[in-house]
DNA sequence: ATATTGCATAATTTAGAAATTTTGCAAGAT
DNA sequence: ATCTTGCAAAATTTCTAAATTATGCAATAT
């Protein structure tokens, strides 16, 4: 066998899940429409078994519901429902987050230290362009440095319902970002986030962590007020 | 329009997932094993897809596994992965209690003591049968019991999540059951648990619910660790 | 022993049939 | 005139069955 080569594709069901996740995620399928089957095999070139494989995926993620014999619909967005996925996050989050500071060994910590580096690196190269949220690849680097930092937590289910809430609380993230000039996040914190953790100060990361999510939720609901 | 006398029949998709989940709770399909499509197919007499569509939701619900491309799994059991549900109930269970008894009315109240004195009756039915934990009505009754605690919660997601985690926990509780030749769960409270919540006395009933969850575990515990 | 090939098994996907719900319109009732 | 009610056509979901593609395993060759 030669080197990683054999990118074999993936499922096309799971290509589906991906682009239809991240179109959700963005806008482009907006709150509340009606995916037409139709539509969306033509739109994505898939047919509808993929199709309707990856909705039913996004079903339980929570960004898409499902009424019998009626069809699928993006999820609603409302203040409450925001309310919700962030008393949730702020009940699971520090909990995934203290396990994982108890059991992180030296791998886990250099992988925290390299996740914050290459999130700053990126935020440095935009910060003269202005706005670094709508930003592809620092979102995908925020995951990544977030996901660190849960990455020695030994609870599975734990962490994947809160990769499921984040992933819902980023699509009204979006929703602001989109509708701000110059959006940027004062209270984010990262760095004493990272030093908390890797201090193994757990009290402090858990609170840090838990007000991290709540400003940011904030700052949405302040904006979703005015509409 | 007459009474609901129309008793549409549920898609199909939905009538396999619900067979296909108590086999899998009652053990007819036992952990870890593979479920071959054709073989369901033949089975439940439903082809493919609506199997399919099942065993998907069945994903989402943490009973069943999805490995690409090789097919579908009832999902492992292990006792880290009970000790795991466990506290997920524990911090998910007690959240939705406290805000459930903020919330709840008059009729929320009459409903909860209409479940626990259909439950107690048909505990006083089987109690000279000795045991009561696999019968099905018992458990149908003990489900709604605990779901009209937390019928006024408002939030939805949470909910969810708790009745995933109940679902999961019971298919250990019939796995010890099933080897046990009068099983009978002493710790369970039921009458204490109701009148801490009818009191609106919060702490008391986020305690004793804990307790009632993680006493079911410990039973189970025990018994996983003899094999 | 290790690697390659071919075959049987099984999952994935497609295409289209069957069933259900929605929509638009006309006829009748208020 | 306006609002229901009932029916047929259209749109859409749900399901079936068959074709395609991938995987694991055993037999053969290196």
């Amino acid at each position: 066998m030669l080197d990683g080569e054999t990118a074999k594709a993936a499922p096309l069901s799971e290509q589906a899940l991906m682009r239809i996740r991240q179109d959700i995620l963005a806008g482009s399928l907006p709150a509340s429409s009606q995916l037409k089957l139709d539509a969306l095999t033509i739109y994505y070139g898939f047919s509808s078994s993929p199709i309707r494989e990856a909705l039913n995926r996004l079903v339980s993620e929570g960004l898409v519901i499902n009424e019998d014999r009626r069809g699928f619909f993006v999820a609603p967005i409302s203040i409450h429902d925001l309310e919700e996925i962030t008393r949730l996050r702020c009940l699971l989050e520090p909990e995934a987050l203290e396990n994982s500071i108890k059991n992180g060994d030296d791998a886990w910590e250099a992988n925290i230290i390299a996740c914050y580096y290459r999130l700053e690196r990126q935020e440095e190269r935009l910060i003269d362009i202005g706005s670094f949220i709508s930003d592809r690849e620092w979102s995908s680097l925020h995951h990544e440095f977030h996901a660190s930092l849960l990455a020695a937590c030994e609870y599975e289910k734990l962490l994947q319902m809160r990769t499921t809430f984040f992933y819902q609380s980023e699509r009204y993230w979006y929703l602001w970002a989109n509708a701000t000039p110059n959006p940027r996040n004062k209270g984010s914190n990262h760095d004493r986030l990272r030093d908390a953790v890797l201090d193994r100060n757990i009290e402090r990361a858990k609170h840090l962590i838990r007000n991290h999510i709540s400003q940011t939720t904030e700052i949405v609901v302040k904006y979703l007020q005015k509409l």
